[in-house]
DNA sequence: GCCAACGTTGGC
DNA sequence: GCCAACGTTGGC
């Protein structure tokens, strides 16, 4: 089983947004990076595990969890002439672009800061460290261990 | 709002 | 296939 993580700017769509209706889902789409679709396509499955974060907020953070309830699919939106995310360059056959269905799981209680997971030596290697413009991320067993510990203390 | 880093596009 | 120009992201 795999970890992820998902970066969502706050104001369009959050972790408040996922809780609000906790036994539907979301689906996770207009995703239209390379590196994250390539992700989304070969490598999320159901039953994986999401950190969600929160960017272009303050604080920047790792706000909670979410858990994938498919495996990647081909984004609808891309074949949606009405919507900004239409990709005339995609077609059924070939589709381009993927994204996946997610449940909230938990909203941590303390919220865990980009500066703090900056300062947190077992997460040096983070994707989202990184290449923090890539908006979805593997993260390892490890880090996840790591994550879910530094959300049951504050900072 | 600024700006650095990064991704994409398109002419050649 | 290179690379300059342009667009986008995201922390601050």
């Amino acid at each position: 089983m795999g970890y992820w993580l998902f970066k969502t700017e706050p104001h369009v769509f959050g972790i408040a947004d996922l809780s609000e209706s906790p036994n539907k889902t979301a689906r996770w789409d207009e995703i239209r990076n390379y590196q994250a679709r390539n992700f989304l396509r070969d490598e999320v499955k159901a039953g994986d595990d999401v950190f969600i974060y929160h960017s272009q907020c303050n604080p920047t953070a790792i706000v909670g969890m979410a858990k994938a309830v498919t495996d990647g699919y081909p984004d609808p939106s891309q074949f949606d002439v009405k919507s900004d995310y239409f990709d005339p360059k995609s077609s059924l056959d070939a589709p381009r672009w993927y994204c996946v269905d997610i449940r909230w799981l938990t909203t941590f209680k303390h919220a865990i800061s980009l500066g703090r997971l900056k300062t947190t030596p077992e997460l040096c290697a983070m994707a989202l460290l990184r290449q923090p413009r890539l908006s979805v991320s593997p993260v390892s067993p490890d880090e996840a261990q790591t994550i879910l510990r530094l959300s049951q203390a504050p900072a």
